[in-house]
DNA sequence: ACGCGATTTTGCAACGATGTAAATCCTAGC
DNA sequence: GCTAGGATTTACATCGTTGCAAAATCGCGT
């Protein structure tokens, strides 16, 4: 209509002058208050439509401290995994009537500090947080004054909502079913040494509780170190533990994207998958399923965390002043090609 | 220093009692309003220190009729291409200040439809929209009084702003890379009948454009339906036109994902890629790095689009009144293992 | 018709910031 | 010491909506 940007001057005023009734009345029909004549409301209805009268919302955030927006903060929506998460939470969120702010903190310790402290808070009614880099002792970090749901295990304990599933039991679920697939020499890749809260320290715990739990002997030089969890990652420590000399009959990849980097780097020496090597991933993203071979996963139950996530933080935002709480979502095994007998 | 005060009541009506001066001297001190004397600044400053004053963002939003939200329409983020077109959005959004909220479409045109008119179009001053349905037809839904830029080739000839890249010489170029290598029945998948602007259109012009430019007889058996530009789309279209025994030595996705759902099927059939046949896609997404075997590509210049996206809505945001731009960006070719010689 | 409790509707004062235009403060120049 | 004129600062109205509590209207029994 008019490029110069004057948006929908329709206010709440015209509507009531052009009904014959008071503004109040105006926000009363819009808000649903219940007692309104039929008679008021259709007149208000009426004139709301062909004035094509929308909400300034803006106004109304400022009478009434909410926004409507949620907050996203993860690592990066390149990573596969965290691209399918921002989709279900935004699906769950515009289910539940509000819009979700996507932050991205590139993995960054201090970025991930900074996102809860931002000016951006001020614009959202609280946050979905999936840390990468804060651990125990940024605990205090995360005692804020505004709704909060934090995603992943690394910080336990705190007066915050927690999503998680678990990962312990979740690795060692995968590492069984290699171990069932009659594999004895399973590397694991991704590691992060000296890390004790994060995925990737709780996925190594599962995988040596369950060779345990099976009599086979623990071997460091199949732990393998690797810092981001990218595709090029996996490549790499693949490689390394290859040109180690380390004898190896499966890999277990601590992410999909570290288990397709594996896959990329067995196929480029000609190791076939699953024969020679087993590989196994963990989050049972999408590519997965059409990688050559298919890759195995674990199914973390996404949509599952997002709902939840979102549940659990509209709850709080909505003043709901019960103990914090910690959910474990459910997780399954997902045998495909790259595992198979 | 109060380090808890985020949510905190601290308006700019405390931070003038506090510094002895009046409210409004506190709005220019924040708003680096030129003619300040150092002294009140400095007194000013102290007191947004002492008290952890931070703006209310829905204030000033009300008061200027801007919120420093930009609107991103798209399909879905579980698409790879989008989720990293998304990143780089956000990435560039907030390099100039600006925040992003995110919206799927699904790639339904209704859907497509309501985003240009929702309720949220109240929070943004300005939308990014990479529509998948909307045709020529809709063009009159375009035609909205905020600021708009519209990211591919659907429509054109509109008053918005519009960003792509030339697809019919991409994918010209993609498909002449295949005949450098000697190919000649090359299977283009993907493709949308009836469709006369889309990409799906455009590119397969290119795709006929470079046959005839090499004497190669345009087969229609070789284009092969698809809709959605999923995985699953390219294996299912790769199975069809296999199983229909024309003879192909490469095929063509018409996105990155429909090729690796390509590899897949052929994988799975063991054919070998490149030597029985090469394949290459479009989008250049990261997974095509990563892929068994490597997957060829056309890059589209992502970043580029991107920037040059923000930076044109924010133009047309700070009031801009230039005629309407089109801007196309660069590709390159981007060869891999699955069109090796 | 009248009175009364219940249902509807309304006026007014915020919410926290900024634009405008006027008030006040300074400093140089005489 | 006084004043013009620019540099600083301020008061006030206003952005569009909602909470509060009071005002107006209604329905119904008598």
């Amino acid at each position: 209509m008019n490029g110069s940007g004057v948006r929908g001057t329709v206010t709440m005023h015209d509507v009531a002058a052009r009904a014959g009734v008071s503004i109040k009345t105006v926000s009363n029909v819009v808000n649903d208050y219940p007692h309104i004549r039929p008679a008021t409301r259709a007149k208000v209805q009426q004139a709301i439509d062909e004035l094509g009268y929308r909400m300034n919302l803006s106004a109304r955030s400022l009478r009434q401290g909410r926004t409507g927006i949620i907050g996203l903060a993860l690592p990066e929506l390149s990573l596969p995994y965290f691209a399918e998460l921002a989709d279900s939470v935004i699906r769950a969120a515009e289910a539940r009537g509000v819009v979700v702010l996507i932050e991205q903190t590139s993995a960054d310790r201090q970025h991930e500090l900074d996102v809860l402290t931002s000016d951006r808070r001020q614009l959202t009614d609280g946050l979905i947080f999936s840390p990468l880099e804060l651990g125990p002792d940024d605990a205090d970090a995360l005692k804020v004054d505004y709704p909060l749901v934090v995603l992943g295990e690394r910080i336990f304990g705190g007066d915050w909502d927690h999503v998680t599933m678990n990962n312990v039991d979740a690795a060692r679920a995968a590492t069984q079913h290699l171990i069932d697939q009659g594999r004895r020499r399973i590397a694991v890749i991704g590691a992060h040494a000296g890390e004790t809260m994060g995925s990737a320290a709780l996925r190594v715990l599962g995988y040596q509780a369950a060779l345990a739990a099976n009599g086979i002997p623990f071997d460091p030089d199949l732990v393998v170190e690797g810092g981001l969890w990218h595709r090029a990652t996996g490549a790499d420590c693949t490689t390394r533990v290859l040109d180690a000399g380390v004898k190896v009959d499966a890999i277990f990849g601590l992410n999909d994207a570290l288990a397709l980097g594996a896959l990329h780097t067995l196929h480029a020496r000609g190791v076939s998958v699953p024969d020679d090597i087993a590989v196994i991933g963990f989050d049972d993203i999408e590519d997965a399923a059409y990688a050559s071979p298919t890759l195995s996963s674990i199914s973390p139950g996404r949509e599952e965390i997002a709902t939840m996530a979102v549940d659990l933080l509209l709850a709080r935002i909505a003043g709901e002043d019960t103990p914090y709480r910690r959910v474990i979502t459910d997780f399954e095994v997902v045998p495909r090609e790259s595992t198979a007998a």
